[in-house]
RNA sequence: GGCGGUAUCGUCUAGAGGCCUAGGACACAGCCCUCUCAAGGCUGCGACACGGGUUCGAAUCCCGUUACCGCUACCA
C-alpha cells in the first residue's frame, strides 16, 4: 500500500476557525501516524471572497498549532486551465455536455417546480440539442456552461471511512455544472481534477461535504482516476447546538491564542472533538502521544458541542506540565505587552522567574491568569484591592498592631530563608493569640494587595527582605491613615 | 418538500449481545487538606430519545417514529 496522501483545503474567506483547524488537524496527525504526507490546498477561486490577509491568516494558525505540511503550497485558481481541459476532456468523451439555459431561465423553472411538484431537477433540455445546433451556438458565441450528465439508473456510492455504506440514487441528483459559462469551475469539478492531480488517497473533510461525494466520484470515474478513500468528519457545535459562529465568542484559533490557551491545549482539546482512541485513556496528551495514538477507527459519527470550560480546564492541565524553560518566554512576552516588566528584565534572573511561575502556574488557567497574578511581584509598589482590603483591615487597628509585629520580626531573620521566617511569623501569632490566618490577611494585603495569592512564605520569598519591609511600611502608613479617618 | 447523516449524564466520551446496578473526564454541590486562592484527594448529582421486533438475554442487531444537523447554486 502506497504512503498516504491527504490534504486540508480551506477557502481563505476568514480566519482559521476552530472547525476547520480540527479538520487540518485530523488529517495532520493520520498523515503523520502513518508516514504519509500533509499537503495544503487553498481553494481560492471564488476570487471575491478571497483574501489574502485571510490566507496569511490561516497559515499563521495552522504553525502556531504546530501542523507543518509537507510540498508547496497549491493555490487553487492557478489550476483553472487543468479544470476548463478536464471540463472540455468530459464533453468530448460525452460524459458532459453544453447547457445554454440562462440563470433567470433555471431560476423561472426552479420556482414554478417548487410551487407544484415540489424538487426542481434539471430537465437535460441541452443534452437534447442536436449536435450541428451545438455548434451553430457555440460559433454563433452563445455562452453556455458544462452539465455532467448523470448516469441513469443505479447509483453511487461508497465505503466512508467514519460512516460505512453510504450511497445515493442517481434519480435525486441533477446534471449538475462544472463548469461556469465564463469558463471558470466549479467546487466539484475544481477539487476532484485538483485531488487528482495531488495524487490525494484519503479525502478527510467536514460531512456537510457528504452530498458532494457521489458528484465527485462520478467524476473521478469519467475522468478515468482511481478514486481515493473518504472520511467525512462530524461538525463542531457551538452551545446551542448550532454550528459554530461568530455568535458563540471566540471561534477563530487566534482568538484562543490572545486568550492565553496553548497550541498544545488547543491541538488536545480538538483532538479530542470527533475522536477518541477508545477505551480508558487520559485525556491530557501531548502531540506527539496524539500521533502515535490516531486512527481511522476513533473517528466518532456525532457532532459534538465546543465546551469553553473543558478547554480552559485542559489549558490549566498543560500550563502546569509543560517546561518552565518554554512557558518562561511566553509569559514574558505577555507581561512586556501588560507593562509589568520587560523581557530582559525577566529572563535575566531565571531562577526567581521560574519560581514564580512555578507558583502562580497552579492556580492558572490560562496564560493571561499568569500575567495578571503576576503583577504585584513586578512593580515597585501595589495597590490595594479595595475588597481585599475591606476585608482584610476591617478592624485597621488590630490589623495595623499584626502587620507593625510581623514587620518586626522579619527585620530580625538574618538569614531571609523559609527556616527563620515561619518560626517567627508563627512565633508573632502566638504572643497575640491568634491563629497564623489571622495573621497572613492582612500581611498578604500588605504584600500583594490582593485577597488571594499562593502561601505566605512563598509570597514573601519571591518578594524579597527588601521588597516585603518595603511594603510591611507602606501599608502601615496606610493603615495609619485609615485609622486616622475613622 | 426531497435526499443524506446523527441520536449514552448539561458537555466530551467508554461501551462493538451477557463483564452495565452503564465506566471516565469537564461543569456543578459537599467534604478533606489548608494562612487565602488554586492544585490535589474523596463523595454526591446525573444518560442509553421513543415505540416495536430479533434473542434465553440489547445501550449494543433490525424496522418505524421523533428530534437535530447538513446538502438541495453558473458558493466553497
Amino acid at each position: 500500500m502506497p504512503t498516504p496522501r491527504l490534504r486540508f483545503a480551506p477557502s481563505p474567506t476568514g480566519y482559521l476557525h476552530v472547525g476547520g483547524a480540527r479538520t487540518a488537524l485530523f488529517n495532520w496527525l493520520y498523515a503523520r501516524r502513518h508516514g504519509g504526507q500533509f499537503l495544503l490546498r487553498v481553494e481560492d477561486t471564488d476570487k471575491a471572497r478571497s483574501t489574502e490577509e485571510s490566507t496569511r491568516a490561516i497559515f499563521e494558525g495552522l504553525q502556531w498549532l504546530g501542523l507543518d505540511w509537507d510540498e508547496e503550497v497549491v493555490y487553487q485558481g492557478a489550476n483553472v486551465a487543468r479544470h476548463r481541459a478536464d471540463a472540455e476532456r468530459l464533453v468530448a468523451d460525452g460524459h458532459a455536455y453544453r447547457c445554454f439555459c440562462t440563470p433567470a431561465e433555471i431560476e423561472e423553472r426552479r420556482k414554478h417546480a417548487e410551487a407544484t411538484e415540489g424538487a426542481f431537477k434539471y430537465d437535460r433540455r441541452c443534452d437534447r440539442l442536436p449536435a450541428d445546433e451545438v455548434a451553430r451556438r457555440v460559433a454563433a458565441g452563445v455562452p453556455s456552461v458544462v452539465r455532467f450528465r448523470v448516469p441513469d439508473v443505479q447509483s453511487t456510492g461508497w465505503n466512508d471511512l467514519v460512516h460505512g455504506a453510504i450511497s445515493f440514487p442517481h434519480k435525486d441528483i441533477e446534471d449538475f455544472v462544472i463548469l461556469r459559462s465564463d469558463g471558470t469551475p466549479i467546487y466539484n469539478l475544481a477539487v476532484t481534477s485538483d485531488d487528482i492531480a495531488m495524487h490525494i488517497t484519503l479525502v478527510m473533510r467536514g460531512d456537510d461535504h457528504i452530498s458532494n461525494t457521489p458528484k465527485q466520484i462520478m467524476l473521478y470515474r469519467a475522468l478515468g482516476a482511481d478514486l481515493p478513500q473518504f472520511a467525512h468528519l462530524p461538525m463542531i457545535h457551538g452551545t446551542d447546538g448550532k454550528k459554530l459562529s461568530k455568535r458563540h465568542g471566540a471561534t477563530a484559533v487566534a482568538d484562543w491564542q490572545h486568550e492565553g490557551i496553548l497550541p498544545q491545549t488547543m491541538v488536545n482539546f480538538l483532538a479530542l472533538l470527533g475522536w477518541s482512541p477508545g477505551g480508558e485513556f487520559n485525556e491530557v496528551m501531548t502531540i506527539e502521544e496524539l500521533v502515535a495514538k490516531f486512527d481511522a477507527d476513533g473517528l466518532l459519527k456525532k457532532a459534538s458541542v465546543f465546551d469553553t470550560k473543558k478547554l480552559e480546564w485542559m489549558n490549566g492541565q498543560h500550563l502546569g506540565r509543560m517546561p518552565l524553560d518554554e512557558l518562561g518566554p511566553l509569559v514574558a512576552r505577555k507581561i512586556a505587552a501588560d507593562g509589568g516588566a520587560t523581557e530582559h528584565e525577566l529572563l535575566a534572573r531565571p531562577a526567581w522567574f521560574h519560581a514564580l511561575l512555578e507558583l502562580l502556574r497552579v492556580r492558572s488557567r490560562t496564560v493571561d491568569d499568569i500575567v495578571r497574578q503576576a503583577r504585584p511581584y513586578l512593580g515597585a509598589t501595589v495597590t490595594y484591592d479595595a475588597q481585599a482590603a475591606a476585608k482584610a483591615w476591617k478592624e485597621p487597628a488590630e490589623a495595623r498592631g499584626l502587620v507593625a509585629d510581623a514587620r518586626v520580626a522579619l527585620a530580625a531573620c538574618t538569614p531571609w530563608e523559609p527556616a527563620a521566617i515561619e518560626p517567627a511569623l508563627k512565633a508573632v501569632a502566638e504572643a497575640r493569640g491568634v491563629g497564623t490566618g489571622k495573621l497572613f490577611g492582612p500581611m498578604r494585603v500588605a504584600l500583594t494587595g490582593e485577597a488571594n495569592s499562593p502561601g505566605m512564605f512563598d509570597v514573601l520569598g519571591i518578594l524579597g527582605r527588601d521588597v516585603a519591609l518595603a511594603r510591611l511600611d507602606a501599608a502601615l502608613v496606610e493603615l495609619d491613615r485609615r485609622i486616622g479617618a475613622s
